[in-house]
DNA sequence: CCGTCTATGTCCAACTAGTGAACTCTAAGC
DNA sequence: GCTTAGAGTTCACTAGTTGGACATAGACGG
């Protein structure tokens, strides 16, 4: 710890490597652990001896097949991590364990109006009723995730303009909930959640590279890269919304004219079926009478898939991801969009860039952005966290 | 080496931390390297001893002011890089040392219809003779970084279609190169290696996230991200020259219409002016008439950089990198490109991307490359090729 | 000119931690 | 029931770092 290059350090990194193969893993046999970490199995056993007396890893005495191998598995309160996400409308949280799998996930409709206190409050009190309802002990929690509806300055951790909920402007999201929570909480907004969240959960499994488009009142993207989300310097990239398509086009709220999000986000595009199709429409609403047949919102959905296109294309000749997954409400349109993304992909991007990217709809629907939240507190927790936290709380059973 | 979690490993590890602290600092004492690297005198003491006996690192006996600090350095021969730069008419080399110092460099014309094999002749001789010229042993080259003009295919290390050099489609250089020279080398296209060489030598100094722009008979973007060459999944990314500006603009010759490329690209812009000014104008040329004032020139370039800038809004909201670098010929007309480009991302990209982009023109001029190239090869050693090098030509001594 | 002081580099004993080999254990297969 | 093979443990050994003691040599003050 103090001294970076020596043999407690070595032992940390090896105890750190025992804890991150079976984190990813799930389960392993010791014999396995030394495969895949390359340790020797008396270090090992050593280690996994230490993990458990540490109560990090559990030991279960008899299970798989073969002849006596004992599975060791993170232990089932070594820790949790939890997601938070503030959308336009709900509130969602939800628990996770350190073996990746969600143990409660619950939303609440979040009212627009409400003040940013009674927001974190809100979620406050909807975390401890999951925590509760997990039976994990509340100081198990390695790490917060919170997504939050609009630009975040990565230093100060303010809130930026951000349109759609007015009156958080200025607030400090992860500050609010480290206070309340008494826990690190790591913030980003939902497009990069989402992002990490079909990256690890949905439909960028497998992938390294991936940008997640999130269409709904506005158009953002979440860059993954390398497995790492990408916020770029100024912790704004991926605003995709706001590529210029035609430089004489309409007005867009940016100041610009003719941005992708004039052509593709619900707010510009729903008036175009205000006359035709009455004005309380939404977007889930189009997409079901599109997907009824409906010709006017068939040809409307189609239009912004060929835009989106346009916009993917440029994304896809300037990063050349592997992967472009869309998110929000437009995804459940499904091929009725998807089609005219592709043939605009087709089209504008370069053909060596083209032919290797795939297209394809979120997996998660509005669980993507909780779930990225979860991934991101999972991502930000260093395996040392987890030691540490064991280990303090271990040490005084030995003196 | 084969137990990567061990004591062996561990020091290994330091001995690397070691030469990388005195790589970077140049010269150390003992006692300084024991503070920059955390690691205690006495390991130090062997340590350097180790590496002294191997002979990557020379002692001088009494230096400094103090009592009596022996300074740790490089030996001069521990190792040199080369960097490589195929460009369109030149072929340039480039000699260094592991302290980022240049010890040679020299570029010679290279013919266009040359054939690939007659090209690697070129570079191998010129290589040598710089070699030579820096008097260090041929056996210290610790690696070797390769430039050349078109893309190149990342796993299979063949070089795709490239329209500037015919003939070398189908080579894979790094081969022919590593047959030649008995070296690993390692390829990138210019503009990958502009935008390094840029970052370490030139105007993106200090910077961790950097796009070079390149414009010259085509368009292509290098991108830096996190200190790193961003190649995409499938190595294509930067394709600044391909992004769609107006969907019924020109054709490209990427079959697509209204590429940034025929707005900016030599070849599609030179045309404009052969009418008033003759055939055999290049961009040199109108540089050069745009600086004396040639009216028809100054529109043209300002043109191209209002272009140039409405791609670069783009990637600036795509990708947010903290500063831009402009090189190739264009790059030398200074404030004529500089200000409308800088003008068209202030209108197209959002502000607060915007707000901190800085759009510097390159330092390095046409040396971007291969300085890139030798960065490339810097870079990608790790610490232990030096020691691999070193110790395997060290070990016969002991025994 | 000399003694003291201080920081440098080296040596040694102590200690930490990983490894190979030998050993025990259990279930599967014949 | 016997053999077998893989799993996990134990033990002696070894590599490698560390703290502290020690030697060294210039700087400083008298």
């Amino acid at each position: 710890m103090e001294t970076p290059g020596s043999q407690s350090s070595l032992h940390r990194a090896n105890l750190e490597r025992v804890v991150r193969a079976v984190r990813l893993a799930g389960s392993l046999t010791q014999a396995e652990i030394a495969r895949t970490t390359g340790l020797s199995a008396a270090t090992v056993s050593n280690i996994v001896r230490e993990l458990k007396d540490g109560g990090t890893v559990e030991v279960t005495p008899t299970s798989a097949g073969g002849r006596r191998a004992r599975s060791v598995s993170l232990s089932g309160d070594a820790g949790i991590v939890i997601g938070v996400d503030f959308g336009h409308t709900h509130l969602r949280v939800a628990v996770g364990n350190l073996a990746h799998q969600v143990l409660a996930e619950e939303s609440e409709p979040l009212d627009v109006d409400a003040s940013s206190t009674q927001g974190f409050d809100r979620a406050e009190q909807l975390v401890s009723r999951l925590i509760e309802a997990t039976g994990v002990d509340r100081t198990k929690v390695a790490g917060v995730g919170l997504g939050v509806p609009g630009p975040i300055d990565l230093e100060s951790g303010t809130l930026g303009s951000s349109a759609i909920l007015p009156g958080w402007i200025g607030t400090r999201p992860a500050e609010e909930m480290k206070g309340r929570l008494g826990v690190t909480v790591h913030v980003d907004n939902d497009a990069n959640l989402g992002a990490l969240g079909e990256m690890v959960w949905g439909s960028g499994r497998g992938v390294r590279d991936l940008a997640y488009i999130k269409v709904a009142s506005g158009v953002g993207a979440g860059l993954v890269i390398d497995g790492k989300i990408y916020r770029g310097p100024g912790g704004t990239a991926g605003e995709i919304g706001h590529i210029t398509l035609d430089e004489s086009g309409p007005v867009c709220r940016c100041g610009n004219r003719g941005c992708l999000e004039t052509f593709a986000a619900a707010r510009y595009v729903l008036p175009l079926l205000q006359s035709s199709h009455g004005t309380d429409l939404t977007m889930e609403g189009v997409v079901r009478l599109a997907r009824d047949g409906d010709p006017g919102c068939r040809r409307v959905i189609a239009d912004v898939g060929r835009h989106i296109g346009s916009g993917v294309a440029n994304l896809c000749n300037l990063l050349n991801p592997s992967r472009v997954v869309l998110g929000g409400d437009l995804a459940e349109a499904g091929e009725l969009v998807l089609g005219p993304i592709r043939e605009s992909v087709g089209r504008y991007a370069i053909p060596s860039a083209a032919r290797q990217l795939s297209v394809l709809p979120g997996a998660l629907g509005g669980r993507a952005e909780v779930l990225g939240a979860l991934a991101l507190a999972l991502s930000e927790m260093g395996d040392s966290t987890l030691l540490d936290g064991t280990l303090t709380a271990a040490t005084p059973a030995f003196t």
